[in-house]
DNA sequence: TCACGGGCTTGATAATTATCAAGGATCAGG
DNA sequence: CCTGATCCTTGATAATTATCAAGCCCGTGA
């Protein structure tokens, strides 16, 4: 890696309270790449050969089986991906690809596990992404269990809302037929949602998306914090 | 805790590495208790205040939203749950309850935290468990976007088929209707993939299930290993 | 400017899954 | 031996979701 991409990693909530000399034993292992969109970055199935952690850009995770292929999450900066594989020694269980051009920090499974083991404060740091990851996975898994569709749809446009400030109207952050996937159903039951939501307020134009009825849309949605809420 | 009570604790994976001094101290703060069956556990939404570890028995994970409920897991011996929570010092995503009388080990969340800090083999075992937990949500989560209830039926009963030892027929591990909730399905639903499966071999008399195309039930089936696996 | 292609939408239809209502089996307790 | 309760199954029906087939919109590049 080049030296002066270093302040920037060590900067990461990952690495930031590890010693020094841990950090740049590791750092020296690693590889700092830029991948261009849509390139598929490892397979499921594949041994955990590196850790990857978006730095800028988007990656996403999906999965296959049978000739059907879903969705299972975006990986935006600065996540991690594939920590639980690494961590395991064993096998990916989602494949990755780049959404738009991406810059990616790529550390060897192996560097991973002996700085986990020398380093308290990165195990530690590890550990709280572990956590969240698998916070993650468990309120993606109640919503498909416990929504339809169009509930689905209309907390996660709430989400987007609140999460580009609330402003009345959000930008959809992928392609529909992403979204689709994301939320478990197929592109052209996305589009009938959307019109199931227009009597709630929901205008779509694009990507851009009104919400011009709050409250009726939130009635609709019964958000749910120990669904909806992220990074608790 | 009970002195000869110890020795069965300290055999446990999560804590066999540990030094005998922190596992002492660990054991002071907690507490080994048997609880009878249908009792509430934990409810979503609480602090995590401490780590459960189950010893013998069952325990049922289960999650509600608007009026719906659906089962998430089942604990059985030596299975944590809930370790998330704990390590974040977060509120619990999901609720349990014993299915059968079950033999709890409880450690207050403060005291997994320290130990954590303290001891490295503690931590490592911590992790390996959190990674376990992890990568059993997605495999159910790619299980449910991937798959029709009835394949997700008859890749269940393979499972429990190997797991019982390939004997040809397999006994159904909790009530159907626990069964349907935890492969997200109706009890009806359930009951209807069962005919859907009979002229693949399927027979099933209560809890009893005899797989006599277990060719055809696995041609049905396609299981895969990144799905179906357990403990990879 | 025009054709092309990708992404999205819509309509028609089918498959899947859920709901509601009723009935059968089983078992514990009186 | 009955009674009631629980659990499961079945039938009828409805709701939800998927599939297939056009067709539209819009940006890109010739």
């Amino acid at each position: 890696m080049r030296t002066n991409d270093l302040p920037q990693m060590r900067s990461l909530p990952l690495f930031e309270s590890m010693s020094e000399s841990n950090f740049e034993t590791l750092m020296k292992a690693a590889y700092l790449q830029t991948f261009p969109a849509q390139l598929d970055l490892i397979t499921e199935g594949d041994p955990a050969d590196f850790l990857y952690i978006v730095t800028e850009g988007c990656v996403e995770l999906y999965a296959r089986s049978n000739g059907r292929e879903t969705t299972m999450a975006m990986v935006r900066p600065v996540g991690t991906f594939i920590l639980a594989a690494v961590l395991k020694d064993a096998v990916y269980l989602m494949s990755a690809r780049t959404v738009q051009k991406s810059r990616i920090l790529l550390i060897p499974s192996q560097n991973v596990r002996a700085a986990f083991e020398h380093d308290e404060a990165f195990a530690r740091a590890i550990v709280q992404e572990l956590a969240s990851c698998y916070r993650g996975v468990v309120k993606e898994h109640k919503s498909l269990k416990l929504r339809t569709a169009v509930e689905r749809l209309a907390n996660r446009l709430l989400r987007y809302h609140s999460e580009q400030g609330a402003t009345g109207s959000l930008e959809l952050p992928y392609d529909k037929r992403t979204i689709a996937s994301l939320l478990g159903m197929t592109p052209e039951n996305l589009s009938r949602a959307f019109n199931t939501l227009k009597p709630f307020g929901v205008d779509v134009d694009g990507s851009l998306v009104r919400l011009n009825d709050l409250d009726g849309l939130t009635t609709l949605a019964k958000p749910n914090a120990l669904i909806d809420d992220r990074g608790t």
